[in-house]
DNA sequence: GCCGTTTTCGGCCCGACTGTTTTCAGTCG
């Protein structure tokens, strides 16, 4: 049974968890935290790495310990280490540990004093009043736990990007316009542009901090107050996002941007290069000892440039802030120059009444034009999926016509006929290759058979890819953010396929798909391999979802020349065609 | 458990807030 990265990653993850409530030493439990990430966001596969006999110590945060168990979880399927932690421990505590405020030290409590051993016999506990009993807990803490389990079972606890942008903006309106806010700016995981957030993080600078946190607390989209100090609150909003806002003073505006952007490893990596300089970073400032063992004085703060100088670093944009090699590439000069929409120069997906779309060609041509775009792509649906409503080979001659009469009467804009085509179930397509032919960009898409076996389902996509009139694979993966797994795929064989082949791939910029993800894209551009951000636009509003698109691709390190359409229709074509 | 042009042992980021305490442990980000 072949291992991926990700059970890897998951058998380290479990090991954390279960260490953690056995009160193992927090570094330790770290280090297998910090090698299950090492792992999950690898670009190769681990087992073929594995095979190859290649030094695993030679990956960050992968010692000679970690390399072993690696090899063994590759090669038998599990880790002998999980088992015996699993016999000692019950492995339906890990979860326990997602309760708010409920962290390994109560965990174990609970456990030893209660034999709770899962969310529901915890909930049963908190419920007959048997947490207060414990020693270090009280009634307020069960109430919590009673309310958290609750809210655990409700739902899915991360928010669409797309979805928080909404509610952010109304508050950072709200926060700017309080007399004693000088600035109010979003941090955390929504700076960084991460496809979903967990809780939202706003930090806002002003010298009565007091005075924000109170009126923050009773902005009308608060539910709950969880906590609330001089400098910091957390609330729950009605739509059951949590809201942390956090005050400082001016001069740490730039400590407390970087500080609160985060990533959580990124701060650790940057706060290690501080204490080897002798230096301390916290969220106010950067500090210098005094010889003398007098007060520390502040020596940087507010602005974060200025704070990454310091360290002889490059201002590393927020989107790279994962500590996946960005710190060593700001020293080295050797950031990515990412791409920004400003760098997009058309959509390679759109969708009209000619299928499912919503929107007439004249009215995406002229969408199209308002945005500035050089070119669009005409691509509905072939017509496999019957609930899709897509052209068969007669339709689409007659739309390609359609599409060239409107297009020769449009001087700003090129339209380009295209098609996006069903893969069938052995990678053959839905439309006859003489009509593909005809088109200036055929884009294949998976939309059945989702659950085949990997080899089979990488197997499938190689053989389309075969098929010379494919430019684009479209969603590659087909996963739906909170919805859909995704196919199983060989991505890395698959992306050297498609290099092999002048095949590309998309970034479908749908805040449901962002497909690929960062770190796929990121395995495209070390191979070389282009990528297509396109909207997937089923109407004209849904043209301006080009944003998140970018925003992924930033995450995945890629720069202009990595991505197809910032070309002129010129030089695209001449890329894609085989 | 990882890591090292100061170290192969002894470090490992750092502060706010809460709740249950009587001075602080646990949790969180």
């Amino acid at each position: 049974m072949p291992v991926y990265n990700s059970d890897v990653a998951e058998v380290f993850n479990r090991v954390a968890a279960l260490l953690e409530i056995e009160g193992a030493n927090e570094y330790r439990v770290r280090a297998y935290r910090d090698g299950a990430r090492t792992v999950s966001t690898l670009s190769r596969d681990v087992s073929e790495m594995v095979d190859e006999g290649e030094d695993l110590t030679e990956l960050s945060g992968i010692g000679e310990n970690l390399a072993d168990k690696i090899e063994e979880i590759v090669k038998t399927g599990g880790l002998a280490q999980l088992r015996e932690l699993e016999q000692r421990t019950p492995p339906e505590l890990v979860e326990i540990l997602d309760i708010a405020g409920l962290g390994p030290k109560r965990v174990q409590i609970i456990h030893q004093e209660l034999g709770v051993t899962s969310l529901d016999e915890l909930q049963e506990a908190a419920e007959e009043g048997r947490i207060r009993e414990l020693h270090g807990l009280g009634e307020k803490t069960e109430e919590k736990i009673r309310e958290d389990v609750a809210r655990w079972n409700a739902a899915d606890n991360r928010t669409r990007r797309d979805l928080a942008e909404d509610m952010v903006e109304p508050l950072l309106d709200f926060l700017r316009d309080l007399d004693d806010v000088v600035e109010a700016e979003p941090a955390g995981s929504y700076r960084r542009k991460k496809e979903t957030i967990g809780d939202l993080d706003i930090l806002a600078t002003s010298e009565a901090g007091a005075r924000v946190i109170s009126e923050f607390v009773d902005y009308e989209d608060v539910e709950e107050v969880v906590s609330e100090g001089e400098t910091r609150a957390t609330v729950i909003f009605r739509s059951g996002l949590h809201v942390d806002l956090r005050v400082v003073a001016e001069g740490s505006y730039g400590a407390a941007l970087l500080y609160f952007t985060g990533s959580k490893d990124h701060n650790i990596s940057l706060r290690s290069l501080a204490l080897d300089a002798g230096l301390k970073i916290n969220e106010y400032g950067v500090w210098e000892k005094a010889a003398d063992s007098s007060e520390p004085t502040q020596i940087a703060g507010e602005a974060e440039r200025e704070i990454y100088s310091l360290f002889d670093l490059e201002w590393i944009p927020p989107e790279l802030r994962e500590d996946r090699g960005e710190l060593d590439a700001a020293r080295d000069g050797d950031l990515p120059d990412l791409v920004t929409v400003d760098d997009i120069c058309g959509d390679l997906q759109t969708h009209t009444t000619s299928s499912d779309g919503r929107a007439s060609l004249e009215e995406m041509a002229e969408a199209a034009q308002a945005l500035g775009w050089e070119y669009i792509a005409i691509t509905d649906h072939s017509g496999y999926v019957g609930v899709t409503q897509g052209l068969d080979a007669d339709a689409l001659e007659e739309w390609i016509d359609e599409i060239q009469r409107l297009d020769e009467k449009l001087n700003d804009i090129t339209l380009l006929r295209g098609i996006e085509v069903d893969v069938l179930e052995d990678g053959s397509l839905d439309l006859p290759d003489g009509v593909l032919e005809k088109l200036d960009l055929v884009i294949c898409a998976v939309h059945s058979h989702f659950d085949l076996p990997r080899p089979q389902q990488t197997e499938r996509l190689i053989r389309t890819m075969d098929n010379p009139n494919c430019h684009i694979l479209a969603h590659p993966t087909g996963r739906r953010i909170g919805g859909r797994a995704g196919l199983e795929l060989d991505m890395e064989r698959l992306m050297e396929a498609a290099v092999e082949r002048g095949c590309f791939v998309e970034l479908n910029a749908q805040p449901d798909r962002l497909d690929l993800n960062d770190v796929y894209c990121r395995m495209a551009k070390e191979r070389g391999l282009k990528v297509a951000i396109s909207t997937d636009a089923h109407s004209v509003e849904e043209m301006r979802f080009m944003r998140f698109g970018v925003y992924q691709a930033r995450r995945g390190w890629l720069e202009p020349q990595d991505v197809l359409n910032t070309r002129s229709w010129d030089d695209l074509h001449q890329l894609i065609e085989r």
